[in-house]
DNA sequence: ATGTGGTGCAACCTCAGGCTTGCACATCAA
DNA sequence: TTGATGTGCAAGCCTGAGGTTGCACCACAT
């Protein structure tokens, strides 16, 4: 389950990509700018975080502008939580036995 | 920030691992019996988990007992579920503003 | 003392991911 | 129409992650 969010978010480029659209939406070669990669690397990575639902592109003139999604974040993040939740059941039971 | 504990998520493999020891410690040999890999390549697999901060290891008489340890991917989570309400509060606002 | 099962170390292989470069196509302004 | 800017496509390079194999080292039982 949302093993392609997981992935995606594994590479701190795409996290930095993320965090910059979170404060607004941008056309890769804008991104681009502020990053030490080629335009091309963004875009593939945007392909990335697009495949996994993460972002969604728009197309206004000739430029394509890219803005968060975050459905699948909150999806990833669930899938997380729950399954801290099961291992401090399960650490909280073996303890409750050791002190018993 | 906990960029090690998704990167560490990332992988199919290591997120069955732990689903396996959410239900019960146990050891690399016992844990690469339900998997179709070798017990060196499951070991590997623990040491980018342990890296992460997300198992932790016990030594038994001859044997290395593994647990999950949950405050890594607590933290991980938490990273996911704040920058998933930024975009919210983002995407928010853009639709106050366009429907304004 | 000897065999057996669990672990640790190291070399090696393979392939996908991240990035680049080059060029063609589309859009807007002069 | 011409030039400038933004995008799309494809081929290629290169490092590192995931996996394997082989062997040496401990711990336990008989």
């Amino acid at each position: 389950m949302s093993g392609q969010a997981l992935s995606a978010l594994a590479d701190p480029t795409r996290r930095e990509l993320l965090e910059r659209l979170a404060r607004g939406e941008a056309s890769a070669t804008v991104l681009a700018r502020d990053l030490p990669i080629s335009r091309q690397a963004v875009v593939q990575h945007l392909g990335v975080l697009d495949a996994a639902g993460l972002v969604r592109s728009s197309r206004h003139g000739r430029e394509v502008r890219w803005s968060p999604r975050p459905d699948g974040l909150i999806a990833a993040a669930a899938w997380l939580t729950g399954l801290a939740e099961e291992w401090d059941r399960r650490l909280a039971a073996i303890k409750a036995i050791a002190e018993g």
